[in-house]
DNA sequence: CAGTCAAAAATTTGATCATATTCTGCTCAC
DNA sequence: GTGAGCAGAATATGATCAAATTTTTGACTG
């Protein structure tokens, strides 16, 4: 019942597999990011530690991560649980995710070249697909793709990390989003973010993605404002 | 050699004490931010468990929490430091801080009271006492005290938690410029801050946190230079 | 006699530690 | 200079204890 040795794989591949705790995290982490997780759902250890095979240590460490990072929430006593967006928290997502993705766009439109734009290219295709099809966790992965690709291109990390986690607060309310509205009218500024860097229009890039943001946030605030 | 128990003090008195892997965190917490830990330095699990008594699943926990601040740098093996800032870094936290804790200044003002002004400006005489005495140890407290007392007063929690994060990241680098230019030509908005809180003057209170900030990260970029 | 509320037992879950195992980097011989 | 071995440190497990939640039980009231 043991996982994958830590040196190298059978085949000769040297698949440097990463540690549980790291695993665990990641794994936890998507599950966030892709809206697995229902807002309000509680988390154990242990039953994390049974449903992973994993043993508590690397299970618990994972969760402060997560909780540090905002994924999670450490509700006083010892529970903790996936947490739920108020319109209050949505309003200050939006402005520090305004603030800070509008600038990583600007920096990165500096800095991309053609081929870079390519690659997004065909990465936003691949956005409609799935938006076409309705293939709900598609779009969500694509979509985290697309934004995070464009903002390691900007050649600041710190910031591209901020945006990273705050991602992680909106997650769990999106699945929501799309379960109400489907994938039809959801937010795509993309179009106009690609044009503007093939032009290395820097404030055209960093418009872009504030509507984008914008918009994206109207759609969960619908969602919050019906259920209260 | 045991902390104390989890469920009353022996005086009667209810001290509900936290858990062990909170009371590390914090206590780790505040020595990177006030600059008790230098900029490159290692950090060992077990030697942090033996020096504070712990277990090592609670340590462990703690320095999984400060790697996702930001406090602490995870170096691809297992070696855990304190990170050094470098010139783009600390850039970056200054595009961030400007942006977050303006905002959080002009959402205070909007709420305070003249008894929070009163607070905060005997948080600030303490604090231009400490200065007057190259109390380097006080001036950090304080001026830590001082900001965040402000930015509670915004209510707006999940950017006041994004702006406390961001301070870990340059704490170890503050005791470096204490150290070299002592307390004297320390940056101090502050008075400004005040006036334009008494007069319930928005912009005036984040221009005033804004040219702090910026002061302050000039101050710890000067000694960049110098060291490169 | 039935329904409700409260107290207590049982189960579940979290916190911590001691210990075994694995990995990394270094040293020393060749 | 290179490779084997060694020391130390990190990773991970399972056991143990404590706390909280849930369930069960029983008494009291309408």
């Amino acid at each position: 019942m043991k996982l994958v040795k830590n040196t190298a794989d059978q085949a000769g591949v040297p698949i440097r597999s990463l540690p549980v705790h790291e695993q665990v995290y990641q794994d936890l982490r998507s599950r966030i990011l892709f809206g697995e997780a229902a807002p309000g759902q509680a988390v154990t250890i242990q039953g994390l530690a049974d449903a992973l095979g994993a043993g508590m240590t690397p299970v618990r460490e994972a969760i402060r991560r997560l909780i540090s990072d905002g994924a999670l929430l450490f509700q006083g006593n010892r529970r903790v649980i996936v947490p739920t967006l108020d319109i209050a928290a949505l309003e200050q997502l939006v402005f520090i995710r305004k603030s800070i993705e509008s600038e990583l766009a600007r920096r990165a439109a500096r800095h991309v070249g053609p081929e870079f734009v390519d690659r997004l290219s065909e990465i936003d295709a691949a956005l409609d697909v799935a938006i076409s099809q309705g293939d709900v966790p598609g779009y969500l992965r694509l979509n985290y793709q697309f934004h995070m690709a464009l903002y390691a291109q900007a050649k600041a990390s710190i910031m591209a990390e901020q945006a990273d986690r705050l991602w992680l607060r909106f997650g769990p309310s999106l699945r929501v989003v799309c379960g109400r509205f489907g994938t039809q009218n959801l937010p795509d500024r993309h179009k106009d973010l690609l044009s503007a860097l093939a032009a290395g229009d820097e404030e055209g890039a960093a418009v872009a993605v504030t509507q984008d943001v914008i918009q994206g946030m109207e759609q969960i605030a619908a969602v919050l404002e019906i259920r209260e």
